[in-house]
DNA sequence: GTGGGATGGGCAA
DNA sequence: TGCCCCTCCCACA
């Protein structure tokens, strides 16, 4: 489930178990084969998530970059190793513990200048303490593109993915078909507030859950997956606030989801 | 058993 | 905009 928050869950994660260990490195599926050589043996000083980003910090400025994409996943343990399954990309291990990773868009070997490089093109993230808000806004209040697809793109907001784009807008009661421009500074305000507020809870709990108000822990245990959103995959349903049926249409190469009474043009939240 | 779709993004055109 | 990458899961047979 890779947006932001599994990104920086998976940061977390990996820093408790693997920071400043000594790594061993393999890829058994045999495609970052000299990339795991250049690292084995090595310590790991850290792993940071910028957006859907990861950057693991060899020292000498040898980092390795990974992007998990649409498949990718990770898989984690301690020692011993459970049975393994499907094609693994990267496998580290240290006596303790073990990590897996299958079927992510990138993973390799980064250089400092190319770590640069990679966070100089991407937006702020909700996500990180101290991201700038105002120059997400700026290019956004600049664009005549609409809402909906300017939050799918990482060199604006860095994480947000389809499904967080779909429900914040809707808790926002933002028309995702309005053009950027039309963005009032306080609604972004109040967006930027409530992604960092559900984004956080994403990673605390480790699943997407957007259906009730942040302030409120949501109830323990298993949240039924038709309860969890209240516009995503929910085409055809009636509004979980006003009954309307929901809409879907493409935009940015994915699905959209909204109400369109909810969220229309103009209306106050 | 199978095929389509999925929370992503780079690239060509 | 569409194609490709390339993995898992679930609805449907």
């Amino acid at each position: 489930m890779p947006e932001g928050h599994t990104v920086h869950r998976a940061a977390r994660d990996q820093n408790e178990r693997f920071a400043g260990k000594a790594i061993r490195a393999e890829s058994p599926q045999g495609r970052f084969i000299e990339g795991a050589a250049l690292i084995d043996e090595r310590p790991l000083r850290s792993v940071e998530a910028y957006g859907k980003h990861l950057l693991y910090d060899f020292g000498d400025a040898l980092f390795v970059h990974v992007h998990l994409g649409l498949f990718g996943k990770f898989r984690m343990g301690a020692m011993p190793q459970a049975g393994e399954r499907g094609l693994i990309r990267l496998r580290l291990r240290t006596d303790d513990d073990w990590l897996e990773l299958r079927g992510p868009t990138a993973c390799e070997i980064f250089t400092a200048e190319q770590r640069r490089l990679l966070l100089a093109r991407l937006g702020p993230d909700p996500l990180r303490s101290g991201s700038r808000p105002q120059r997400a806004f700026a290019r956004i209040a600049a664009s005549r593109s609409r809402i909906g697809a300017l939050l799918m793109d990482q060199s604006i907001v860095a994480g947000i993915g389809n499904v967080y784009r779909c429900e914040l807008l809707y808790r926002a009661r933002i028309d995702p078909f309005a053009a950027g421009t039309t963005l009032a500074p306080e609604d972004w305000r109040r967006l930027w507030r409530d992604a960092r507020s559900v984004m956080a809870q994403g990673v605390r709990d480790a699943r997407m859950v957007t259906t009730l108000p942040n302030d409120r822990p949501h109830p323990r245990g298993p949240v039924r997956r038709e309860e969890r959103f209240y516009v995503y995959h929910r085409s055809g349903k009636p509004c979980r606030i006003c009954g309307t049926s929901i809409r879907s249409a493409a935009m940015a190469a994915r699905t959209i989801y909204w109400c369109p009474s909810c969220q229309a043009e103009g209306k106050p939240r």
